[in-house]
DNA sequence: GATGTTTGCTTGACCAATCAAGCACCGGAT
DNA sequence: ATCCGGTGCTTGATTGGTCAAGCAAACATC
């Protein structure tokens, strides 16, 4: 504690305290939650959910390791593991990326495609469930910008 | 994706949509930044900071495992890990338990307290930063009463 | 008051993520 | 052409969590 007004901050206000604690909880339970109902219907974590339907987003139901990993939120060699997992089920295979040789495709099969199916509402009922169904009447857009900016160390002003 | 037999529940708004895909990265991003703000920053993860903390907001500094694996939103053998990790820094303590021979309760040393004193502007800061900031403006009282919904399987009545 | 059941916590095995190091390939400078 | 720093991905080691099994104390029942 070397600078005493770097120190003693304002602690919070307890609708700010009572904001965090909550958000702590959620961000425990909520992914867990989502993540045990998908396994418990589906046998399809969350993780290998998510690989899943980005890669069916794209037109040929192909990308490149680096930009999956991006939109999963994981980190290169999560991704790696992730889609080895998946390939070992047949739901995807990798091709080496013509273009770079360096670089891989992880390719949505037939059978990954059908799994994705077939576990879609799954999810869409745990997340309305476990999650939207709370935030009804509220300003959905508005909500969004917020979560858009949280994580980042956006500058004060 | 369009499956057109029984298993077509409404697709989510473009609104609901953006919420969710907001909320993933938020999960994902908020507590590993905060982690590394305060790794970084005072060598205490946030796991063990919570812990710190809820020890520290009870009367004597003491609570049983059980308890306290709640607060932290963590399973009981989690929990056990996380406080012989804080035993072996000197942070906590374990006590049998007086009215119950079988119960441990964790009791916060005075160099745990002093850790928690040191590093609370930290975190302060850095919850501050990465979230509330985001959230100005916002009816706070509102979203809180939405997270604490959240997660929780609720009957969708 | 012995016995069987339940409770509180720890331990073992495992799993999915991370970071750091390694390998293969690219591409520019010489 | 060849070398050499940078890039794309994988692999190895570690971490921090989970669940399931184990163990000791408590309690209820006979």
């Amino acid at each position: 504690m070397a600078n005493p007004s770097a120190a003693t901050p304002q602690p919070l206000t307890p609708d700010e305290e009572a904001l965090v604690r909550a958000l702590g909880q959620v961000m425990h339970v909520l992914p867990r939650a989502i993540d045990a109902d998908m396994v418990g219907d589906r046998q399809l974590p969350l993780t290998e959910y998510t690989a899943l339907m980005n890669l069916s987003e794209t037109p040929d139901r192909r990308m490149r390791m680096n930009e999956l990993a991006a939109l999963c939120h994981l980190s290169l060699s999560g991704m790696t593991r992730t889609i080895i997992r998946l390939e070992t089920q047949g739901l995807v295979r990798r091709e080496r990326c013509e273009e770079d040789a360096r670089g891989w495709n992880a390719v949505l099969t037939d059978a990954g495609y059908a799994r994705l199916q077939e576990s879609w509402p799954s999810h869409l009922a745990a997340v309305r469930r476990r999650f939207l169904q709370h935030f009804e009447g509220l300003d959905l857009a508005q909500l969004t910008r917020a979560f858009q900016g949280a994580g980042t160390a956006e500058p004060t002003d």
